[in-house]
DNA sequence: CTTGCTTTGTAGTAAAATTACAAAAATTAT
DNA sequence: ATAATTTTTGTAATTTTACTACAAAGCAAG
């Protein structure tokens, strides 16, 4: 088993791109010739011919065929069918950050990319126990307050409106004081709703552990591993598996997404009398 | 082929599996035959060649072909790397609503695939030109008021913030008489950003109408129909393609990366003394 | 420099897709 | 109802595409 063979021992269908780039060191003068050439274009290469694609990289069409049987596809056809599947993902663009001398096209392409792909791993990861424990969590509690600060704010904001559309009355709080003070004067039934980018803010954290302290449901939307996350009764993850350098964070786009999921799930839930999970967590309903 | 071109061409590729599912009933005897076994299990027909599909929907190989063609595709092998695509990007689960009795993993999906399909969408109709106009708009404004009602109000909070991270002032304001306020004392220099989710908000219009009356700049974030764009200076089309019933609004996942794009196209330009469009927007610079 | 091994290409073969055309079915007019 | 016309579908031949067997070239070790 040559070094390549290793390398495909791990293939992934949807990642054929991003295997090509990391095996590129490894391979030899005319594979990396048509690895090159491939990647220069992906989406170009899937609609050209064996015959083509050999004339364009300067090697044999056995070559090529040879090629794709390295990284696991049954031949040239299943290549290209599987490098088609990995191109429209985009997932290979958010391999590099954005430059500088990006123009619009460029880094645009570059930020949707990058969502999208966060998107599609989050699709893989969500936890739905957690979700639908703090749906009904939602739905029992008293009063509902929404926690948040800086760029989570706004996020905060977001939930309120899309809580109150569909039947639940909550109130964010985007000030840390008035924070302290509404968790210090918990009551039973209150429930925090508490989002952070990184779960790592340690005002937040104190807030929340505060909370957890007097007994009270936190839930926090943040990444799996935070600190806050830690702390909270129930944890909605939102990762960001794909970072990109500057000023974007698909994870305000995740974050949308999953209070549009927790939306739904309160209007389909809310007069239904059916409880599903764990119900300990809701003695109060 | 220039990277825009590129771009366009992508059209309807991410779902073809919708689009046969819809022309279903539009389809005769052979073609319907055809459709039904495809759509049976659309992975497994990316991997058959046209003579194992022909037998296995009990037609001939040239209609299969003819089929392919019917869909605006090349023939029978662009059409499989077509479906592939389809496949993979689960775009086509969104032609079905969420439903009263969906369990959590399924209006979850729903939404989540919802979502991805508009961002996809969102991909192929972006207009980068206005996106670049936009960006040296802002740059160059020396004031710059946020709009936003409703839903749109924490779309606005948000703008306010990643404006302010890439360096620029920007005030977001939510209230209605306050925005007719501040559009009345217009001085030279003003910018109005306004994000609507309909663009048709009677109240939002009039503030843009009148904004303009002072020849401001006015940017809109809003569907490229809708009445706001048209009275707009600056278009940034956000377009919901797939709408779900429900709760669940994609394009406010859309609206961040809008945000996101506008934040780091103002970071990577505000420094750099470049001006590629239209020079006259901004004689104010 | 020669032997043995690996890599690459040539030429031929097999398979797959497309085209041209003819047969069959459906539609329309008489 | 039936002949004429149009549309749809299938057969057979052609063209294109991919693959395989094998030979030549390149390379490393003795």
């Amino acid at each position: 088993m040559n070094q390549i063979d290793k390398m495909a021992a791990w293939s992934n269908e949807i990642n054929l791109i991003g295997e090509m780039r990391s095996a590129l060191s490894h391979l030899n003068k005319t594979e990396k010739k048509i690895a090159q050439k491939i990647l220069d274009d992906p989406e170009a290469a899937t609609h050209k011919s064996i015959a083509v694609l050999a004339k364009n990289s300067g090697v044999s069409e056995p070559s090529i065929n040879r090629f794709c049987k390295r990284f696991n596809t049954a031949g040239f056809p299943d290549f290209k069918l599987k490098l088609a599947k990995a191109a429209v993902s985009g997932v290979w663009e958010t391999v590099h950050p954005i430059q500088p001398e990006d123009n619009t096209y460029k880094y645009t392409t570059k930020i949707i990319n990058n969502t999208i792909a966060n998107l599609m791993a989050f699709k893989q990861s969500v936890n739905y126990q957690q979700i639908q424990l703090a749906v009904e969590a939602l739905i029992c509690a008293k009063r509902i307050f929404i926690f948040g600060l800086g760029l989570s704010s706004a996020t905060a904001k977001d939930a309120e409106y899309k809580f109150y559309q569909s039947g639940l009355f909550a109130s964010y709080i985007d000030d840390l004081k008035m924070q302290r003070m509404i968790v210090s004067n918990y009551s039973a039934g209150d429930l925090f709703f508490i989002i952070s980018q990184t779960g790592e803010t340690k005002e937040i954290i104190e807030v929340a552990e505060l909370a957890k302290l007097n007994n009270a449901t936190v839930i926090s939307m943040s990444p799996s591993a935070s600190r806050l996350a830690r702390v909270s009764t129930l944890k909605l993850q939102i990762d960001e598996t794909h970072k990109l350098n500057g000023l974007s964070f698909s994870s305000q786009a995740t974050n949308r997404v999953m209070l549009d999921i927790l939306a739904v799930g309160i209007s389909l839930q809310k007069d239904s009398p059916a409880r599903f999970y764990n119900q300990d967590y809701f003695k109060n309903c």
